[in-house]
DNA sequence: CTGTTAGCGCATTCAC
DNA sequence: GTGAATGCGCTAACAG
């Protein structure tokens, strides 16, 4: 494999290596004449400065990480689409790791990344992760941290979040005006330290409209055991009337109970769902959704991770960054 | 920043860089003494190599790059799921790159990558792509390089892909047999050199069971253009009973569309799609679909790519690797 | 078994 | 304006 380099370009130029070097980034010593022949050379043997030496001497490397819990996973998939279209226009390449809500993984990722693979990284907390010490750690090496969705708000880092709890509370009151009076919260099995703001939106309706009887039903990642756990909730007595799923997933198994239950959307239930698929639509009857603004969290979280990076000064109002989802109103929830 | 490198464990140690090298990399020349002090120290301070350093030296960096179009696509999704798994295990990284389905940016970014970033490079090609020149000059580095989902036949590097014809042969022969007499395929706009399989075996289904009457429509990126195609499609006077999208998105357009029109699916037109979506059961009607073995197409292309990144022979049948997509059938191509 | 030396490719001093 | 020399942190060849 005959690498090109800036030692053979010199060689071919009859140029010192430096030279060479200073012409490519354009260093305004070098003469016009110079740059110019260097520059056309390079481009004509297909130069690539090696960016492993570039990294090693600069002491950087034009790479970020996204450290998520999954990918396939709409709102996801999304935030990266975000990231990246940041990213490639800025010229930063983008390392991807999925922690599959795995705590231990995503102390693994972090700690491999404490070493100059990366100029910055952004993460959003798997919600096994009960301790942050591989977060603070990451931190005190002095790299640049950004948090986006599930962020760790003891941190004194920029967050990206949307309004979950604010969008909660509006979900939840639309159930209400809907004509719900017993409305069960599908939850994600969240520690304490990742902000739940999805479930206090909830409760914090039910309180102002004076209905205390909470159902908060907690629901993971299989299928069968969520289904298992609506399934005994739509058998039980105080059969819920309206459902607030905090996860798609959950409302996909809400709707299959029902199916199987004979239980009618919406006149026997009304459900409501955080969501980004679009095909949210098509469904039997069109789901109701909350939808998070997923590809601007990945655009903004990425334009701020890059500008501590590049170490400009943060204004205030990039510390914590809420961008508001939005509701969109179907059939699931309608009228009967 | 106070970095720990080897030097600094060197000098706590009173060893020589080179013994805390080869001690940390369980060189057996090292005595088990020296490596098991050398490694206590490393942990307490939490020492992690320099990435690009080794990387410089070695001429590897275990890393390696997926190109694809886009992201918010489960098939994609999926697809770098199973990457990130295959690369994890293997303690590689993996950095992602997204096209848009543009030839340009595809071409920029494989120009990038030709200096020794990474490792080896999967891409699923641009739709837009017509030239393969980008391709063939970064293979001309010598570099490993595997194709899956949208291949370019031409070169003699391995492919990844499910059975497109077969799985499109047999989509086309069930909308047949559930009594369809006419039935359109809503086809990428794709050009030539990209393996097209899904619209020969629409092509070789109607060929076999002596239907000539073909209708191909081609649609795009925009949903509303597509729509159009579609309104059109279904107002004509030789509408179709049968519709056969190659992909979820002219799915999804095709039940807009029907809605709209009042068209009721499945008893004045079917539906048969390509789509990776678990939602699609949800769908009012419940969608019958063409899943692709996405995760596996992932998992083995990393690990083919892995072989030849490690120099490994290929046997004969990982060269073009297919994986059998699989039919589900549902109620949108269900009899009336 | 361990130390010395050299060099990966580049950017940056410091000379001239 | 340009060149020569240095070192980023690591691994590998060669000594001993």
């Amino acid at each position: 494999m005959d690498n090109v380099n800036l030692k053979k370009l010199a060689g071919e130029l009859n140029l010192a290596v430096s030279t060479v070097s200073r012409a490519l980034r354009d260093n305004h010593e070098i003469s016009q004449e110079t740059r110019d022949r260097v520059k056309a050379l390079a481009a004509k043997l297909g130069f690539q400065p090696n960016p492993h030496a570039s990294s090693l001497r600069q002491n950087k490397s034009r790479t970020i990480a996204v450290v998520v819990p999954e990918i396939q996973n709409n709102f996801f998939s999304q935030v990266l689409n975000g990231v990246e279209d940041v990213a490639q226009q800025k010229g930063y390449h983008v390392l991807i790791y999925l922690t599959h809500e795995d705590h231990n993984r995503e102390k693994d990722i972090l700690k491999v990344l404490r070493n100059g693979r990366v100029d910055g990284l952004m993460i959003s907390v798997s919600n096994t992760t009960t301790n942050f010490d591989h977060l603070e750690a990451y931190r005190q090496t002095g790299m640049p941290l950004v948090f986006f969705d599930r962020v760790c708000e003891e941190m004194d880092v920029p967050h990206i979040t949307t309004d979950d709890s604010k969008a909660s509370y509006k979900a939840t009151e639309h159930l209400l005006k809907m004509g719900c009076k017993n409305i069960a919260f599908l939850s994600l099995a969240c520690n304490l330290s990742i902000s739940n703001g999805r479930r206090s939106g909830y409760l914090q309706a039910l309180a102002k409209h004076g209905l205390g009887n909470k159902m908060i039903v907690e629901c993971g990642t299989d299928d069968e055991v969520n289904r298992q756990k609506i399934r005994k909730l739509l058998q039980s007595e105080q059969r819920p009337d309206g459902i607030f799923a905090a996860i798609e997933k959950f409302a996909v198994n809400t709707y299959e109970v029902c199916y199987e239950l004979n239980i009618c959307i919406p006149q026997q239930l009304k459900v409501v769902s955080f969501s980004n698929l679009a095909a949210a639509a098509l469904f039997n009857p069109p789901l109701s959704t909350v939808i998070q603004p997923a590809y601007e969290i990945g655009k903004e979280a990425a334009t701020i991770l890059f500008k501590v990076v590049e170490k400009k000064m943060l204004l205030p109002n990039e510390k914590k960054v809420t961008i508001a989802s939005q509701i969109v109103e179907r059939k699931s929830t309608g009228r009967s």
